[in-house]
DNA sequence: GATTGTGAATTATTTCACAGCT
DNA sequence: AGCTGTGAAATAATTCACAATC
């Protein structure tokens, strides 16, 4: 019964989502206890993993029982953090800006967008649901001033890296990013990035090994 | 030099797209040839990672002066099967959709959104950029007549298995899935999941342990 | 009888290190 | 001398299997 591991691996915490999210559902349709066989096929993975993943932050279930819903999603909301509000920005009122900031589930998940930042003058000034929408060239006050938890980089490419270390110099300590960039930012700030046409990538290179594909030279690629 | 490797870990694709974009930029900055030491820097992996990911697919480079820029960038942009168009129907005309459908980047890549599906009736028959929205009711005869080659569901957790169904039944091989909900589909469909929520929780736990929790008892947890 | 929690075994992935070209 | 390509070694992740518990 591990208090803090030293190390959890992305793959892990993505689960830990998952196992959350299966949770809720079960809770909200009235089952009291789950067996880890049935989280697993509910979260697409092996009950020896979910015990593992669980155990690894505490002994949550009972033997010959399974886990309490309550419990589970009580646990989990607390390991994931989702136990409490946290300040996000959204940096880019761009269209991808626009629908995160729509996104009924970041609400619902703690997640409150409390400033829009873009460097567009015709959108400055203006307001999404109440927010206005501020200058980039007050970034770094702003985020200080708010205290921002997360900033969320939703920007074409070209201005993501210096934004990003702008973000990282205001004390910022978490960034994901949209923007098809690697950013380049010091150890103790999180980045999780999120690339759209890469998860196409995916889908393209395994369709195209589909079929045809086995005897194709690899002389072709010089 | 395999020609067609048995089975190539999702890891290794996300960072074949990554080398990928690495090499364009350098292709557009007139780089003649980059090291593997060079690549992994720029797409944030090691030096044998890079080596290793492309010697599965052949063998790109010279000893002694690193990979033809130019050569690089074919034989990446073919293994990912990128080197031609494919042919994408976007289900959800929602905030999420009307992102993902202006989204420069999936052009440039070539998957064409060819089609655009919804359930409003207030929607049907208006049009995004030229492209009608089509009903939802007919969605196994557009997906068929169009000849998708890919789907990407950007709808409601509620209403998406069912609809992942029907786009498996209408033998479309491929489904990104924007929505927080898991599809169970026969093996023979490829499903990528992006789950927006998620990304943010996993910031949220990198977060959490950052700061005080070293003496968290687990006991809080039951 | 069922199911967890977990060390041990297995499998997968990454890194090392060096022979072989340029 | 510099750098790739690759088997071998090391590390990490997953699965197994079973004692402990309900």
């Amino acid at each position: 019964m591990p208090l803090s591991p030293r190390s959890i691996s992305r793959s892990t915490i993505r689960r830990l989502s998952g196992y959350l999210r299966v949770v809720e559902g079960l809770e909200r349709n009235g089952v009291a206890t789950v067996s880890s066989r049935e989280l697993s096929r509910r979260a697409g993975t092996s009950a020896p993993q979910v015990r593992k993943d669980l155990s690894l932050f505490g002994s949550f279930g009972k033997r010959g029982l399974g886990y309490p819903v309550d419990g589970l999603r009580a646990a989990l909301t607390r390991i994931l953090g989702v136990d409490r509000d946290w300040r996000v920005a959204l940096v880019g009122a761009g269209r991808i800006g626009a629908a995160l900031h729509a996104y009924p589930h970041f609400r619902d998940r703690g997640f409150r967008i409390v400033t829009i930042i873009d460097s567009d003058p015709a959108k400055i000034g203006t307001r999404w649901e109440g927010t206005e929408i501020r200058t980039v060239d007050d970034l770094e006050q702003i985020l200080s001033e708010e205290s921002i938890d997360m900033v969320i980089l939703a920007v074409p490419a070209e201005p993501a890296p210096e934004l990003a270390r702008r973000v990282a110099r205001a004390g910022v300590g978490a960034v994901l990013n949209f923007a098809p960039a690697r950013l380049e930012l010091p150890d103790d700030v999180i980045v999780n990035e999120v690339n759209l046409a890469r998860e196409l990538e995916i889908l393209s290179f395994s369709l195209s090994r589909r079929s045809g594909d086995e005897a194709a030279p690899d002389r072709e690629w010089r």
